[in-house]
DNA sequence: AGTGTGAGTTCCTTGAAGGAACCCCAATTG
DNA sequence: CAATTGGGGTTCCTTCAAGGAACTCACACT
């Protein structure tokens, strides 16, 4: 329900589940990723409330992490990502990550993903943008940011 | 609020918001990434309702995320994250980055990492497992997967 | 004019989050 | 040994969000 408000929080984790941390929310991203763009479309896959969909929407699109644009001369929209938004899937990555290695069971993951680049059937992993290592949160220290509370 | 339930969907995202897609469960989680292990440290750091706090807590060690164990011979218990916890915190470490890409603002990020295995304030990207490329949702091909629904 | 369709709105019911007060247990203190 | 303290929760009530079905609106096509 949420009815805190953690987008005033010094904390980006916080902040982001301000963006994302609402029910549906990250499957909406999930499905407009997957090619599910229009309010039809995304209501019957995920069998969400229309009125809770409309809110989500309009949440999404307000962050700036979804555009609202017609397709049509009739009043039809389409939903896609914006580049804050793409990179939001980096979150969703790393989600189904972890559910395909802890929560898959015996079936197995229900989806695959091929990397472009090698052409292989891969996983992420999380390295440092500065020597290219694994860092993984016991191979980082936490320290007071600029941006940190008094 | 989330009375649909998540954990049966054929999709790793919904099965990962079924562990912690409730509202505050990243943010305890956080905490006892950060050394808040004690259910009045997280009540007092969060702010968050004590029963509401008890749900989560319960929840996460039901699910394996979290262990729950006495620290002393009074009925005292600090939470500590098991191996499958850990990894969780990947997706916890995204959000963060997301977070202070895009949201910090002026004043920058509260927290800065440090990686300890080149000594440098960092941050991190998504690889793949297999080339050690770059790997982000558009690099990447969706495929059906074993567990896929039918 | 009548029909169809995508994209929402309205309204009612149910149940989760907030929040304050209360309880239990073991050790320490007077 | 009674009283106190403090961590770790329960209980209970209020408020507001999610579920769900029905309804509306705008435009195009027949």
């Amino acid at each position: 329900m949420q009815r805190t408000d953690f987008g005033g929080m010094a904390c980006s984790i916080a902040r982001t589940l301000d963006v994302i941390g609402e029910p549906w929310s990250p499957l909406i991203l999930r499905d407009v990723w997957a090619g599910f763009t229009r309010f039809e479309q995304i209501q019957a896959d995920l069998g969400i409330s229309r009125k809770v969909l409309t809110e989500r929407l309009n949440h999404l699109v307000e962050r700036g992490v979804l555009e609202r644009r017609p397709y049509d001369r009739r009043p039809r929209y389409e939903y896609v990502l914006t580049e804050k938004g793409i990179q939001l899937l980096d979150v969703l990555m790393a989600m189904a990550n972890w559910g395909d290695n802890w929560l898959a069971g015996e079936a197995g993951p229900p989806v695959l993903y091929r990397h472009h680049a090698c052409g292989e059937i891969s996983k992420v992993d999380l390295r440092c943008t500065h020597c290219g290592e694994s860092m993984h949160a016991g191979d980082v220290e936490l320290l007071q940011g600029p941006g940190a509370a008094v």
